[in-house]
Parts: C-alpha cells; sequence; structure tokens
DNA sequence: AACAGGTTCATTGTATACAGGATAAAGGTC
DNA sequence: GACCTTTATCCTGTATACAATGAACCTGTT
C-alpha cells in the first residue's frame, strides 16, 4: 500500500480533475497489472487520500469497482481485491469460449475494411513485441485485439458481456500463469482467427476462438493448492502486511 | 409517483428496516410488474422520503440498478426507468439463447431428484395458473423455472449472467407484448424443456430452450414505432406528468 | 503459556450541508 | 405569436460529521 500511493499520486498531480471512472479505471488497471495483488486491503479513506476525493466518490467507485468483479465489498468490511478461484477461473474461461466464439461467428464476413485493418495491425504489433521480448506490450496488443472484437460485435448485449469477460480472464491469467512462463504467446491464433474472420467462416472463426482460449487456460497453473487457499481464506491473515 | 408511493409506504411500514438492497429489490420488482413505466423519473430525495432513508443510500440502489440495466444513470440528471430499444431487445433475446441454452445443456442428465421435483412442480404450478387465467401467478411460476435454471447451472459465472439476461427480457416482455395478447404462456415448451434434462439429452435441452425463446420473442410486437420512440427520446417531454 | 473477557482503534453506514449543473418558467424582443 | 434570454427551482455531485460495527490488542485469570 506504499509503493503504489506514490505512483498514484504522481499520476494525478499530473490529471488535474479526478472522477469515480478515473478512480474505477486506475485500479482496474492497478489489478490487471497485478501492482495491486488479490486481497489487498483498500480502505475507503485512504484511497481518497490517494486520489484527492472524499469517500462519496470513492465509495461510488466501489460499488462499480464489485459489480465488474474486480473487488470483494462485504458489508462493514473493507473492500479487497479479489482473488478469483480455480473452479471459478475455469468457469470464467468457459463462459467466454461461449460468448467470444458466438461473437466471432456473427462477425465473420461482417468486418468492413478499416477495423480489419485495425485487428491485423494490431495482431503484427503482437508478433512484433513478443519479438522485442516485450511482454507488457504483447498483452496490450493482444487484448486490444480481443476488445475490438467485444466493441464491434453485431450484437452489443454479447459485446458488453464480453467485455467483463475479457477483464475476468486477464486478472485470472495473471493470477495464475505458471511463473517459469515468459509469455502467454500462442503464435499465430490470432492470425488465424483474422483469416477466418475474412472469409467470413463463422464456424472456423468460432472454433478458432475457442481453441485459442482453450490452449491459453492450458497455459495456466490450475492445478488444486492443497486447501490452502481455502486455509487462508478462512482464518487468514499474514498476506496484507507485506 | 403518487399512487406507488403510498403502496411501497404502506409495505415499508411493515417491515422495519430498509437497506439499498430491499430499494433495488422494490424497485426492480415494481418495473418488472410495470408498476414503474419506463421513462419515469426517480429523483433521490423522492425516493429517500418513500422508503424512508436518506439520499445516501438511494444513491447505492440506484447504481446497483443501472448495473443491473433496470435504470439510466446520467450525470447531472434523474435516474429514469430504462426503456430498451426494439434492436436492444433482440439482441437480449439471442444472448440469452446462447447463455440458457448453454445452461441447460450443462444441466442435463446432472440434476438431482430433489430439483427435477421441484422444477415440475413450478411447471405444474404454471399451467394450473394459466388455466386460472391467473396470469400473474403463471409469470411467477415460469420466472421461478428460468432462475432455477441459473441457480443450478454447475458454470456459476454463466448462471450469474443468465440471472442478469432474464430479468433484461422480463422486462422487454412486458414493454412489448402485443396488448391483445393475454398471456405468454406457451404449452408444453416447460414441460418438453423438463423431459430432455431429466433423460441427460443436453442438445435436445438446449435446442428445447431455444425454440421457447423464440416463440416468447415471436409473441413480442417488435415492428419499428415509426421513430416515435426516438423522437420522444431526443425531444422527449410529455411522458413524466402523467 | 493459553484463554476469556473487555477495551481501543480502524473502518464502514448513514445523514446532512453546501455547491454546481440542468430543467422549466417567466419576461423581453423581433 | 414565435423565439431567445434570463431567472428561479429542482436535482445531483461532493464533502463532512456522527453513529455503529468489526477487528486488533491488551489484561487478568487459570
Amino acid at each position: 500500500m506504499q509503493e503504489w500511493q506514490e505512483e498514484v499520486l504522481a499520476e494525478v498531480r499530473a490529471g488535474s480533475r479526478i472522477s469515480d471512472r478515473d478512480i474505477v479505471d486506475k485500479v482496474r488497471r492497478a489489478v490487471l497489472m497485478q501492482r495491486l495483488p488479490p486481497g489487498t486491503r483498500l480502505p475507503e479513506v485512504t484511497l481518497g487520500e490517494v486520489f484527492g476525493v472524499s469517500r462519496s466518490v470513492v465509495r461510488k467507485a466501489l460499488t462499480r469497482l464489485a459489480s465488474e468483479h474486480v473487488v470483494d465489498q462485504r458489508p462493514n468490511q473493507v473492500a479487497r481485491v479479489r482473488a478469483p478461484s480455480i473452479e471459478e477461473t475455469r468457469e470464467t474461461f468457459a463462459a467466454r469460449r461461449l460468448v467470444e466464439g458466438e461473437v466471432a461467428a456473427l462477425l465473420a464476413g461482417r468486418l468492413d475494411a478499416a477495423s480489419h485493418a485495425r485487428l491485423a495491425a494490431e495482431a503484427r504489433g503482437e508478433v512484433e513485441a513478443h519479438g522485442r521480448d516485450d511482454e507488457p506490450a504483447r498483452i496490450e496488443h493482444s487484448l486490444a485485439i480481443h476488445h475490438l472484437l467485444a466493441e464491434h460485435s453485431p450484437n452489443r448485449v454479447l459485446g458488453a458481456m464480453l467485455t467483463d469477460l475479457i477483464l475476468r480472464t486477464s486478472i485470472v491469467i495473471a493470477l495464475y500463469k505458471r511463473p517459469n512462463l515468459a509469455s502467454c504467446f500462442l503464435e499465430g491464433d490470432h492470425a488465424a482467427l483474422l483469416a477466418a474472420l475474412g472469409q467470413g467462416d463463422a464456424e472456423a472463426a468460432r472454433e478458432g476462438i475457442q481453441r485459442h482460449l482453450e490452449s491459453l487456460e492450458a497455459l495456466l497453473d490450475l492445478s488444486p493448492r492443497e486447501a490452502s487457499i481455502d486455509l487462508m481464506a478462512i482464518l487468514g491473515r499474514s498476506r496484507e502486511q507485506a
């Protein structure tokens, strides 16, 4: 809670106006980048001081983050960064396969040239970043691809659901990535997907997405943690004072 | 805004403690029952007086309702009951077909006896209520069936998404139901679904759900409204003083 | 040394006050 | 009479104060 306060404070001094949406964005991003590990306490006053606003604004932001499944907000208790279980991780991936597969199928053959070019550019950017061993940049490009799919979904309801699922899977990927793994890059997956989209082959696009997500999930370490996590959650101390 | 205030006030006097969740429940229910038609203004102070709490609690409730897509909350403007467009209605139904179909497929053959019995009882209750021409009761039973599916979904993430979609489709059904139609009852659909679930036939269950939802959507009047709704939304007055 | 009890502190829940923005009504102009 | 401007009112945005709950800690006992 000490180091990142300073980081955010710096960002705050640069930008002048702070609203609840800014707080949501910054916290979401910090969770995604693992600067705020799961279980981190997020007291309202502290956050208020960090962002230079009062508790009212922070409270609204926290409620929103809770509805995005980023933080856990329980009555009379400090909000904490959520730690999705292994089971929930599997379920989130399954849900995303279903939804993103459908979105890709709907999108097949219906992408305008500009959007397709934009997607292709991001895909190129991803392989290039991977070549440079620049994993953060690679992740940005990869996320951009999937977010573009969500944005352009002909079905906006599914698109919004997909946006949520992309965030949630990103969080659990960061959480459960095998530590020895340098990158979660799956060579050619995105290119193949774009090809299927361009050719208008809906089923190929759907299966391309689904296989891609299955491979991604397989890269994670989802072996049961000998109930250590459960014990932590139940009698848990010893994580927040670090 | 006058009549339902009294109703709610009565309910409030009965139950003693009021929290934001109670407000969410009551407003959600009122919207579902069309006691709060789309576009209804929901000022924070008024709601506060109705429920006997201050704006803080009301604000939290409204934010939650907004995240449930029940109300529209825009900066510096009064919250209003949301009026989903015809296009969004179609998209919501499509999303629900996808998600509920998958949930049904996952659930096929995996329902314990008690849950199956509960579902069967609700289905019987529905036909019985329909026989009595008691549409509100029929709706309750029908909703109970679908909510049970969502609750028992092996994939809890999909289950939560389904709960949200059930609410949203219920709202648009109330909104776009053909006025001459007495009931949205589809004879045998639920029974057939239960049979497929009991036999463990995943694909039959999925298709049963999907056909059921398609029939439901077909019962609605989703013909374009000659842009009258759009004009209303854009230059709109003249709806709230009623 | 382990445990039960009570006490203190940290943190959230709720209400209220004031400031700013949006809407609606009144007044003035063409 | 229609249109623009001005003003008044309503309503939300934000901050702050007080109450209430929960967690940590300290103490006294066995």
